[in-house]
RNA sequence: UGGGGGAUCGUCUAACGGUAGGACAGCGGACUCUGACUCCGCCAGUCUAGGUUCGAAUCCUAGUCCCCCAGCCA
């Protein structure tokens, strides 16, 4: 595990405070606890905050972490998710051993109970269509009244129930119903339903079940079975605990978990709400759930962002009941804090622009010592080749510079890094006025870039030889909305940031680039940290900007410095 | 005139009746062969009004504002 965020202390939280609490007391003397997504859709950063929590508190109290399906709606759960929800957990780095459980492992023992309840009479089935049920249900200040169907006979309702299983019955004919309180204030305690038809194939039952139990009557059935002890949930489930202890004490469970919420994440200029993702994706405004700027883990992991950074983040950002929503900043310093510790450092033009030292000597390549990675001494130095000709960044020539702008400009001297001192001396524009070339001068006494006589420059720059350097594609990602509530005002796909991706085709990057793995993190120095995408290929290079650096000449420039 | 929650610097979060602290952001400075990193400094908060107390973010009372709930979704 590499450092900790600065300033953040591993969990005190409320619900470390609970655990605390508890096996003070001895209400427990392990903790069990689960994340318990449901397979219809791709993990986003919110449930790195879910999986953070449940998975680091087992790690933190010596207990465990059930790896748990919610699968419990068959029209809108895939394989595909599963094996995506896995994949992202554990590269997440969080390991549920032997743990692996589906809400479906349990559907033979949720129906049991289920007539368990109907023979206490807690039970019954209804056959009121949907609407009519909603109309009964009252509203938020209206009591609901009762089902007409409510008061059948134990044997009725166990025949029906069996019929419903049988599939006698079509889709939404009848449904089964705890018997609470049609006046309950609380909604959730009006004879909610735990039971649908659904003649669905089921990812893992396949054809063996044409009835599905509700979340309510799985998820805290589910918990019991597993001897979860920490039911750990977000905020809007709340009002569905006086549901979830009231199935767990009229059922006979094998154990006695306790739910607790949380606030869930949220981040500012991002949507997490699966909906919205998903529409993202089906609608083509992204390449995919792996498209670099989405949230999801998959895009972050493509992206370049390491697991780490995620958990540190976390870590960072705390637990608590109040709702809130996180600066994405704090997300992005969380990546620079990890990255700038563990990435090899690299020299890669963005946009270039031709510089010639006329007074090189023409084919002379000289070999240049650069520093991998000043943060970690122990990962050395390469070699660079530097020559006659070589690319640096357009943005850092200025031909008539601004008071605060110190990098090249006419006349003016600056260091090439690792290599030499170089002055302009020319500048060559085509007939449109374009700056096509600088013409340079080099001080050979500075060989490494330092002069003897001590003399300073102000700005380094980074470079690549024109003769060595190597094509590559780079992908510069902006936020995917431009608002920083996107669909605050109704529609949040008018909040798209039509400059989310970048795309620069005429980059070039120091040789040694060449050979970066798929998904290493880089420095490109003075730019920002990037990895070799899932597009990237020997023949053809590609680069996420994973983070950009801060950048306070940027910054400057942007308020009129 | 339903039920359930929540309010602490711009943002996130500590405090468990005893100096309101940290992180991010912002601003200023030092350092610098990355306008990066690092370091230093500054800015800035207890929703309101009463009450209890030697002492209140914390306890009490009354308000205000915000969030969630009327799926056979989770």
């Amino acid at each position: 595990m590499t450092k900790e965020t600065a300033g953040a202390q591993p969990g005190r939280d409320f619900i470390r405070d609970i655990i605390d609490a508890d096996i003070a007391a001895g209400r427990n003397t392990d903790v069990v606890t689960r994340f318990p997504p449901e397979p219809n859709g791709y993990l986003h950063i919110g449930h790195a905050k879910a999986i953070c929590l449940n998975f680091g508190v087992a790690q933190e109290y010596g207990g465990r972490c059930h790896l748990r399906f919610d699968d419990t709606n068959p029209t809108k759960e895939e394989q595909e998710y599963i094996d995506s929800i896995k994949h992202d957990v554990r590269w997440l780095g969080f390991d549920w051993g032997p743990h692996l459980y589906y809400a479906s492992d349990y559907f033979e023992q949720l129906y049991d109970w289920a007539e368990h309840l109907i023979r206490a009479g807690k039970a019954y089935v209804d056959d009121l269509p949907a609407e009519e049920m909603r109309a009964m249900r009252g509203s938020l200040t209206e009591p609901g009244r009762n089902s007409p169907y409510r008061d059948r006979s134990l044997d009725e309702n166990l025949d029906l129930f069996r019929r419903m299983r049988d599939g006698e019955f079509p889709n939404g004919a009848r449904v089964l119903r705890a018997k609470i309180d049609m006046a309950a204030g609380n909604i959730n305690l009006r004879d909610p339903v735990l039971y649908r038809i659904l003649h669905a194939e089921h990812p893992r039952t396949g054809k063996k079940w044409c009835i599905y139990p509700t979340y309510d009557f799985a998820h805290g059935q589910s918990d019991a079975i597993e001897g979860v002890t920490h039911s750990l949930c977000t905020l809007e489930f709340e009002d569905h605990r006086p549901l979830y202890d009231w199935l767990i004490e009229n059922l006979p469970a094998p154990s006695r978990p306790r739910q607790y919420e949380f606030a869930r994440l949220n981040l500012n200029f991002t949507v997490l709400s699966k909906r919205f993702l998903t529409e993202l994706v089906r609608e083509g405004r992204v390449s995919g759930w792996d498209d670099p700027r989405m949230p999801t883990l998959a895009a972050l992991r493509r992206r370049g962002v390491p697991p780490a950074a995620i958990r540190n983040f976390v870590r960072s950002v705390g637990v608590a009941r109040a709702n809130s929503v996180v600066d994405v900043a704090m997300f992005e310093h969380a990546v620079r804090e990890c990255l700038n510790k563990t990435s090899q450092r690299r020299m890669a033009v963005l946009r270039p622009l031709k510089l010639v030292i006329e007074n090189y000597p023409i084919g002379v390549i000289e070999e240049l010592a650069a520093v991998n990675n000043p943060e970690d001494p122990a990962s050395g130095t390469r070699r660079i080749a530097f020559g006659r000709e070589l690319y640096v960044e357009a943005e850092d020539f200025m031909e008539h510079p601004s008071p605060s702008f110190y990098r090249l400009s006419p006349a003016r001297e600056v260091r090439l890094r690792y290599g030499y001192l170089v002055t302009c001396r020319e500048v060559v524009k085509d007939a449109a006025g374009e700056v096509m070339e600088l013409i340079c001068t080099y001080d050979p006494a500075t060989y490494g870039g330092n002069a003897p006589d001590g003399r300073k420059v102000r700005a380094t720059l980074h470079w690549v030889s024109a003769v060595h350097a190597v094509p590559a594609e780079i992908r510069l990602y902006n936020p995917l909305f431009n608002a920083p509530d996107p669909g605050a005002g109704g529609d949040f796909l008018a909040d798209l940031n039509p400059r989310s991706l970048e795309i620069l085709t005429q980059s070039r990057v120091e040789p040694a680039l060449a050979a970066a793995g798929q998904g290493e993190a880089v420095q490109f120095e003075r730019q920002g940290y990037f990895c070799a995408d899932l597009d990237s290929t020997p023949k053809r290079l590609v680069f996420n900007r994973t983070v950009g650096l801060r950048d306070s000449w940027a910054k400057a420039r942007a308020s009129g410095g």
